[in-house]
DNA sequence: GCGACAG
DNA sequence: ATCTTGTCGC
């Protein structure tokens, strides 16, 4: 951890260590077994009324594009907000979305940072540790890092190395041209450039990877879902006189 | 010159 | 993340 990011007394210090512990095992080469058939995407929803979240899991055939599998997971929020402790929010459900899995994925693309994050430990790679599969940060915006972005092309594929402590943690990547970068980091056993071909193979029209959106509107679907039930609920007991 | 804080 | 109308472009 780079030193000014947290305060040394503050009650997640706990969690700060732990990351740091948890670190010494990231595998940051390339360690996928055989032919990648299958990638995941992963993404959280929250409803702040309930103090419910839904993580979802949604498996890919890497070649079509296509959805082979999705599974979802609910429960109660657990840990609050704070940046640089995502991981201890989101990865809870996401596991448990994961052990519903028929198709296991050789490789997950996460919504969220991997070692480009103040501790080397984004949620990518806390998930790449907790599940020892393949992972990929590519995160929407940015959280550590120093770039040039003058030295960004336009055009889709173009990069830009991210700077962290002395150390190359990821890179900015134009998934499309003139769009916004999307932050490309290794989670676990996968290195930079595997990382960054997946991310461009997986985003063949939109700035977002398809296996991001796919899991993105799952859990969305599932929230709105479970909110028109909830409602019902209280309408079916406010109702009888 | 300063600063950027994932979802 | 989530809350939200109109609006720009293919």
């Amino acid at each position: 951890m780079k030193e000014g990011y947290y305060e040394e007394d503050s009650d997640f210090m706990p969690y700060y260590l732990l990351q740091k512990e948890l670190k010494q095992k990231v595998i940051s080469y390339n360690d996928i077994k055989g032919e990648v058939r299958y990638i995941a995407g992963a993404d959280v929803a929250y409803n702040d009324a309930t103090k419910k979240m839904v993580g979802a899991l949604v498996v890919l055939d890497a070649n079509t594009l296509q959805v082979v599998e999705q599974q979802v997971h609910e429960m109660e929020v657990t840990f609050p907000y704070v940046p640089g402790l995502f991981s201890f929010r989101e990865v809870p459900p996401l596991v448990e979305a994961f052990k519903k899995l028929q198709t296991k994925p050789d490789l997950i693309i996460c919504d969220a940072h991997g070692m480009a994050h103040p501790n080397g430990m984004g949620m990518a790679t806390h998930l790449g540790l907790e599940l020892d599969i393949p992972t990929i940060g590519c995160a929407k915006s940015w959280l550590v890092g120093i770039y040039d972005k003058s030295l960004l092309g336009l055009e889709r594929g173009a990069t830009q190395p991210m700077m962290w402590d002395s150390k190359i943690v990821g890179v900015a990547l134009r998934t499309q041209d003139n769009v916004k970068p999307l932050f490309v980091s290794v989670g676990h056993r996968v290195d930079l450039q595997t990382a960054i071909d997946w991310v461009l193979k997986m985003s063949p029209s939109y700035r977002q990877p398809e296996t991001t959106r796919q899991a993105d509107h799952l859990v969305n679907s599932v929230m709105k879902e479970r909110m028109e039930i909830d409602f019902m609920g209280d309408e079916a007991v406010e109702e009888p006189i």
